[in-house]
DNA sequence: GTCTATATAACGATAGAC
DNA sequence: GTCTATCGTTATATAGAC
């Protein structure tokens, strides 16, 4: 039962992925060269391209799996039976799963920039879908009048980029555990609506 | 009287610092040509290595002075005579310096790994005294039993880490105002060592 | 699917005329 | 001090042998 060549290269792929990121997070996407990623990996510049049509598409399919798959797990959440509860339940859900990909995050906010417009918009587009179950939360709250908030779209913006920084929180002061910045933050978004 | 050529010249290395700044922040530094920079300042590629031997030295230039002039603004500042105010008031002073100056805050936490060792040495050192001088306000604070800490040094790094989060405040959530982030952060950083 | 070799373009940096 | 021209290097991406 050798295994086949196929059976390896089905792992490639992934593999590139992988040591894309890191070395995207770790050096800035236009300080790494296809060469650099295909040392790390173990194979020649060229068949990079057997997998990828260009570098852009690297990094574009990070972001885009990132956030397909943030928001696929979201819809596969159990939601808590009382509405009232929704809120602290995506304040939740938001940071344990960030807190779980430092890097995906990392790049998802620095790289935006090197996107070109194309894969710009798919990002947008994918960020506005996240950013609209927040947005449904809140003015679902609004209207059960568990919460008051003007403008449910700029403050899904406010508390989605609050969030954001859990990841430099938790990196920066070891001290403070996920649970306690759950808390916070769940105290702070709570205050923020009512 | 006429202006010399020279006294225009005089303004053409802070104009290359200036936009070289702008597009670093902008695009990152890896991502901007020496030609994006002479094009930006109405100059040819040739004419920037007058004023800089390299591209790095654009980078450490700006790195140098923002935590030279940070460390200078520090020490002309008429302390507070009271020293058990110190901490409030160093708070205080470094939101207020770093709200100001949003893109060099922005550079000198994302192209540090742009830098070569040598440059990196030196910003690192100019960091050290920053650090330095916060950590002696909590010893100081310790010492007259204001504070209770047991491991200054760690907590001035844990501090300085959590107060440079403050520009992604100010900028993702416009509602809040900067006195009021000067007093929330007060507020933990207090906390924190009490 | 991976390799070597190469096309083509852009980069940082330098040289010399003015 | 700025220009044009260019060197040497490196980059992305492609072509063709195996």
């Amino acid at each position: 039962m050798a295994r086949t060549l196929g059976s390896y290269a089905k792992l490639t792929k992934p593999k590139i992925s992988e040591i894309a990121l890191h070395l995207f997070a770790e050096r800035g996407y236009a300080a790494v060269s296809m060469r650099q990623i295909a040392a790390k990996v173990g194979l020649q510049v060229g068949a990079l391209y057997n997998y990828f049509p260009d570098k852009q598409t690297i990094l574009s399919e990070l972001l885009i799996n990132h956030m397909e798959s943030l928001l696929q797990t979201w819809h596969r959440q159990k939601l808590p039976e009382k509405s009232d509860k929704l809120l602290e339940f995506f304040v939740d859900f938001h940071i344990e799963y960030h807190l779980n990909r430092p890097e995906e995050v990392f790049i998802a906010y620095m790289e935006l920039r090197n996107l070109n417009p194309d894969n710009f918009k798919k990002i947008e587009k994918l960020r506005n879908k996240y950013e609209l179950i927040l947005s449904n939360i809140l003015s679902d709250g609004v209207n059960k009048n568990l919460f008051t908030c003007e403008e449910t779209k700029i403050a899904s913006l406010a508390i989605i980029g609050m969030l954001k920084e859990v990841n430099t929180w938790y990196k920066t002061d070891g001290r403070i555990s996920a649970p306690e910045i759950k808390n916070i933050y769940q105290q702070i978004v709570l205050k923020a609506v009512t």
